[in-house]
DNA sequence: TACGCTATTATCGCACACGATATAAATGAT
DNA sequence: ATCATTTATATCGTGTGCGATAATAGCGTA
């Protein structure tokens, strides 16, 4: 066991750390999605971009950055890393050559189905009812304005 | 404006994302943090382990580990940045050689004075009366814990 | 038309996270 | 006492995140 050198002080320096519990939540739904998510040869965010491929494929660099709430230094290579896999191809736009348009391939769309029961392991591992998910979803979605509203106006 | 390839579809991938909502409440408060510890030096998770530090030092690794949830991987690089920052010393534990000791300098000691404003501002900046921070705190640790529970039980 | 401004993506560097593995010290069973 | 096991930390490789910057393409105005 672990012979402490200090023990914990009375009020735990964690305690009052809402950010600290956002994080471990955060990480504890990473460590249900890996399992499900190694099969298919997908990281987390990587399951995130294909979600919006699956049913609106091709999307730009941009949208897709929009929807996840990523930019391009780090969807780029994320993006090339799901093209060495054979999952999508990333095209100049004629229209537009400052555009790069990824769009799914057959290997790509054919992977929705495999990952089609991802979702359901997900919502049955909260353990939650959906009405206390959703009312925790409009929390958090009120939570994150305020705070980048707070960021912004500083 | 982004004259899209691929309009969303009516049903937006991302809105039944509970752990998108929870990623997205956690990059929040790291904006909100950034200039406040910019100032001081200290990354988010630096400023984690400088929390525990001002009360308890000294710490071993493992034990700071145990409080912010991350590992020796991770966490060995992240100290001996503060040490090299002049915050911390490492030191090898004479009762037990396996271990390495992080003891606080007094210029580390002299920081908790100058991030004292620090919490009062991130209360702030949420914009939650402290006893539904304290409510949201408790609903994530449950569905953190629930979440665990499951992978482990994988 | 030329020149400046904006938009889009890519590149670079740094700092996490974390799985896998390595190393060395302590512990325990025989 | 010896040797396998456990414990504590460190190292390595991969993959995000993100600030700063660059490079190119389109746009607007004189």
């Amino acid at each position: 066991m672990a012979n402490d050198l200090t023990p914990p002080t009375t009020a735990d320096p964690m305690a009052p750390m809402l950010c600290f519990d956002l994080y471990a939540a955060s990480q504890a739904f990473t460590r249900v999605y890996k399992p499900l998510l190694a099969p298919l040869g997908l990281t987390y965010p990587q399951y995130l971009v294909m979600l919006n491929l699956w049913p609106d494929s091709p999307l730009s660099v941009g949208e897709i950055g929009r929807r996840v709430s990523l930019e391009s230094n780090t969807l780029t290579p994320l993006i090339k890393r799901l093209q060495e896999a054979g999952l999508v191809t990333r095209t100049r736009d004629p229209e537009d050559e400052r555009r790069v348009v990824v769009a799914l391939t057959d290997q790509g769309q054919a992977l929705e189905a495999q990952a089609a029961h991802v979702p359901g392991c997900i919502l049955e591992a909260t353990g939650m009812p959906q009405a206390e998910i959703e009312a925790l979803q409009r929390t958090l979605r009120g939570l994150t304005r305020t705070m980048l509203d707070a960021a912004a106006s500083k």
